[in-house]
DNA sequence: CCGCATCCGTAACGATACTG
DNA sequence: CAGTATCGTTACGGATGCGG
């Protein structure tokens, strides 16, 4: 027993929430691409899961999507599709319409993700407030 | 009717994913502070998500989680700790010890966070293989 | 309509050295 | 032990303009 208050989680079941990296770890993985990273770094980003909120609703096409989040760029909006569209998470459609025509609908693998994706979202929006006056009352008490 | 496509959520029930920041925006609201960026910010940076799953085993001290999380720096341990720290989510206690000893763990509200983060870490386990299978072949065919 | 290319400022991150 | 301070680099993101 090498690690210090290994613990136990107050999860619900199965096996510990760390797992993840500390498998990675022991296999001699590059800790920069463990699955946490690999998939968080996506969902981190400012742009990638406004867009996949979006896309929730259903398939839209790209100035589509673009009115419908307001403050993004063109650049940031096809980059932010290009990385989806490389997991695997986005489909890209070309209508050989005149002018083309572009639709962006979930995969099966992207639709599998809205569902824990809509449980932390719902987190944050259920806490928001709680976060917003105890990073307040922090920053009071540090003002001194 | 002004939004094409306004579709239906293919989600588990309630309302649609999307309208945390429409509703937002509706009200006025700085894009940029809306639930969503506002906390998943935090869990996108580098390693924020990495110092939570950790601390969801349990109570650790400063250099524990150093030693724990092997890449990290101590200047980007304590900045993830004091954004956590700031947010509610972790509490930091100091024992007068000597040599002084600091005590991280969740606060409630962090505990709460870890169930809703726990989904989406078992799934980018679950399905990293094919999000990095994904990748290759988008690479592949775009390399010509 | 749907992008891509370029330029550029900022902020995140990493490394290192130092303190109570 | 538990940090802070400083510096350099790199990656992200915004603005603009062009092309198919």
């Amino acid at each position: 027993m090498t690690r210090e208050a290994p613990g136990n989680l107050g999860l619900v079941g199965g096996e510990g929430i760390e797992t993840c990296f500390e498998r990675w770890r022991e296999a001699g993985h590059d800790m920069n691409r463990c699955p946490v990273r690999d998939v968080l770094d996506h969902i981190g980003d400012k742009w990638t899961t406004l867009v996949l909120t979006v896309l929730a609703g259903g398939p839209h096409r790209f100035n589509a999507l673009d009115r419908m989040i307001p403050d993004i760029s063109k650049r940031m909006l096809t980059q932010s599709l290009r990385n989806l569209e490389r997991d695997g998470i986005v489909e890209r459609t070309v209508y050989p319409t005149k002018p083309p025509s572009v639709e962006y609908k979930l995969t099966p693998l992207g639709v599998s993700l809205t569902g824990p994706l809509h449980e932390l979202i719902r987190w944050a929006e259920d806490h928001h407030e709680e976060i917003r006056s105890g990073r307040s009352r922090y920053d009071a008490e540090n003002a001194a």
